[in-house]
DNA sequence: CCTACCGATCGGTAGG
DNA sequence: CCTACCGATCGGTAGG
């Protein structure tokens, strides 16, 4: 048997955290717990992070980083504002789905950082929306889409796809791209048979 | 000063409650934090509730009760599918924002129900959804809604829906027709200008 | 509705 | 990584 590292430890510790934050919530997760499931004592959990809280922070920036790369690469091309928002869109539903759980905590658990990373992680949250709806305004003065109001739009957009961890099974039959392409489609072109 | 009879403070510890819990979520909320807003000691709140468990199953059930109500008022008109989605969503938005806090807590905090109380709230839940799911699958055989993915496009427009409590503000310039009538149209008509 | 209190559990530290 | 332990806090009860 290999000996564990320091690294792949916390690396163990951090993803069964988020497992057990997904299914329980950040403040009903005991440290206990979580030492349990891992086979240690809740004690020896600080040899390898500094606090409850910092595993949060951890799964948290994480997320928000993967968001935002994805994002900040397609901004650089040169798209149509519908195909800029559904390739926004798929690189959305693929960093969501890469690993469920800890989107789930990203979107639920966010409110128990306190407040100096609260108040970065809003300031990101806040820029990452403002850049879909960038897009939506684009696309209207580009004869695109109708009128609309964009925030309310966007808000709405996401909350679709970010509401998806709590029911999104990996074995499903659905692939990220497929997701993406559903959910863009009913956005963009509606339910209703063109006529 | 009128004496507060039982009933009321019933009612304003519930209220409280539902404030806390959807600031600061369930778990995080203790007893005595609730107590203290309401200006009594945590042992007394025992005088008017049985557990803390008990104001969680009343607000979870008092909502999901709403939200049945309301769609099955709609589920007797006789409506095209469209229209009756509309009037659906309408409802569905207005049970919302008439409490929204309650609301956030009904979407966020039911997974700390007790085993039968969790039982019973996730069968109401899929039995809701499954109102919206037939009237999308209605649609498309009335000729109305292309073919998708019903039980996807319900939860998505349940999601989106779903989300606003975590940033609807009352005194926003939204009515909940207007904000239905938004929603409703981004599903059915989509974003773009028809051509 | 309060005082007084219960056993259980919390996140975390000291020291090895 | 463990044993031993800390002060704080938890939901809740007894008895008035």
């Amino acid at each position: 048997m290999i000996t564990k590292t320091k690294v792949n430890r916390k690396q163990q510790i951090i993803e069964k955290a988020t497992q057990l934050f997904q299914k329980q919530g950040y403040a009903a997760t005991s440290m206990r717990d979580l030492a349990g499931y891992i086979g240690i004592e809740a004690a020896s959990l600080y040899s390898h992070i500094k606090s409850k809280e910092e595993i949060l922070q951890t799964i948290c920036f994480q997320m928000a980083n993967d968001f935002f790369q994805s994002l900040e690469k397609i901004e650089l091309e040169k798209l149509s504002a519908d195909e800029k928002l559904k390739k926004a869109v798929i690189s959305h539903v693929k960093v969501l789905t890469k690993d469920s759980a800890a989107s789930a905590v990203f979107f639920s658990e966010w409110r128990h950082l306190s407040e100096s990373y609260l108040k970065d992680f809003l300031a990101m949250r806040n820029n990452y929306e403002n850049k879909f709806i960038q897009i939506l305004i684009d696309g209207h003065k580009e004869g695109i889409f109708k009128k609309m109001d964009a925030k309310f739009t966007v808000l709405a957009l996401l909350s679709s796809i970010n509401w998806m961890p709590s029911w999104y099974k990996p074995e499903g039959k659905l692939s990220p791209e497929e997701i993406a392409e559903n959910v863009t489609d009913v956005f963009i072109n509606g339910l209703k048979i063109r006529s």
